[in-house]
DNA sequence: CCCCCATCTTGACAGTGTAAAGTTATTATA
DNA sequence: TATAATAACTTTACACTGTCAAGATGGGGG
């Protein structure tokens, strides 16, 4: 048990250093044999502790999650009542990964989305399917004759967008695939009528 | 312009290539050398057309995301109306990524999330946010007096943590931090009351 | 005291991305 | 048409990676 790992715990020193180098380099630059040298050990020696790559990396992200976790805990606590814990719980989920999207990055994907949130500002390497929305967003309040202003506008268009893709992740990621009412979401919703 | 790639079309068969192994056998099977192999071209032959690895993937990503596109783009046309429109576009949204979750993971990322959706399934190895979320909003309902059935819940339930995954996801990916307010999402949603 | 076994080291191997230099074929030019 | 230029491709080489097998080491239980 000594703070020294030869023959100590080698293990959680692993995952220490592992989270440091993706914070510092990026999770490309993960390789198990740096993770080792960075903890003056052998390249081969993280193989008494873990079978794998993927397993030392899996207990990273256990290890991410769980601080992950800490924070919406906290959130959630620290609300009144469970209507605002929720509330609470939401923006805490975005400004955790807002904190480091080198975690959010690492624990669901790397790739770099380009999009213009705002209503008038659109550029050609915005991400094509966000493009697509936007028009289509803008036809539906321009036809139907809603009325909004310009912030009430990009929010609704950010909730389509979020739940869209948020659902995309989930479905994708959890392997289930969700009975989702989008017209209850469309007509049900304040934000967008 | 012959159909044989030597001195030909290599760039285009390269990202066929790469998309089948993708698909065959997952991105982290995908190399330069095999993509070349499948190619029938030499290991370096892939550097005439492209700088690096990522320039390659970031093709393919394109072509992928192309094709994700005409999806969208018919599912809009098809639509009599711009509020089906958007209705339409979230339905193929979703489940272009649900007939391939390859790409989804391929395009952005790859992290496998368990989570139960039911309201009363849950198992311990289910993501914890969820488990967290899925209990607070739990307490909500009965402290508020809300009373609704249980698909209704759980689409509530889906509802908030699509919009919260999908908000940390956009945010992250475009590095922009979206104006997004909690308090309207849940207290205008017919969803959630 | 000694042996066991978890822990760690050493050495090896195939596979990877990428750079440099050489070869070939196509296209442009004169 | 002959030649020069250039894009496409090959060969060779190197450092780095994950993983395995075999050996060393040293502390705790019999």
């Amino acid at each position: 048990m000594s703070d020294t790992y030869h023959h100590g715990n080698l293990r959680q020193a692993l995952i220490e250093a592992g989270i440091k180098i993706i914070n510092d380099i990026g999770e490309d630059a993960l390789s198990l044999r740096k993770v080792a040298a960075a903890c003056g050990v052998s390249h081969a020696a993280p193989y008494a502790h873990f079978k794998d790559k993927t397993e030392l990396i899996d207990a990273i992200k256990a290890s991410v999650t769980e601080q992950f976790m800490k924070e919406l805990e906290a959130a959630v606590s620290a609300a009144p009542d469970p209507e605002k814990a929720i509330i609470n719980m939401g923006k805490s989920y975005v400004s955790f990964f807002l904190k480091n999207p080198d975690y959010y990055k690492f624990l669901f994907g790397r790739q770099n989305i380009v999009a213009h949130l705002k209503i008038d500002e659109s550029r050609d390497d915005d991400y094509p399917p966000f493009i697509l929305l936007k028009k289509t967003y803008l036809k539906y309040l321009k036809e139907s004759g809603i009325k909004m202003n310009k912030k009430k506008q990009e929010t609704g268009l950010l909730k389509i967008w979020a739940s869209a893709h948020g659902l995309a992740a989930i479905a994708c990621m959890s392997g289930v695939v969700p009975s989702f009412d989008w017209e209850k979401m469309l007509k049900g919703d304040e934000l967008l009528k």
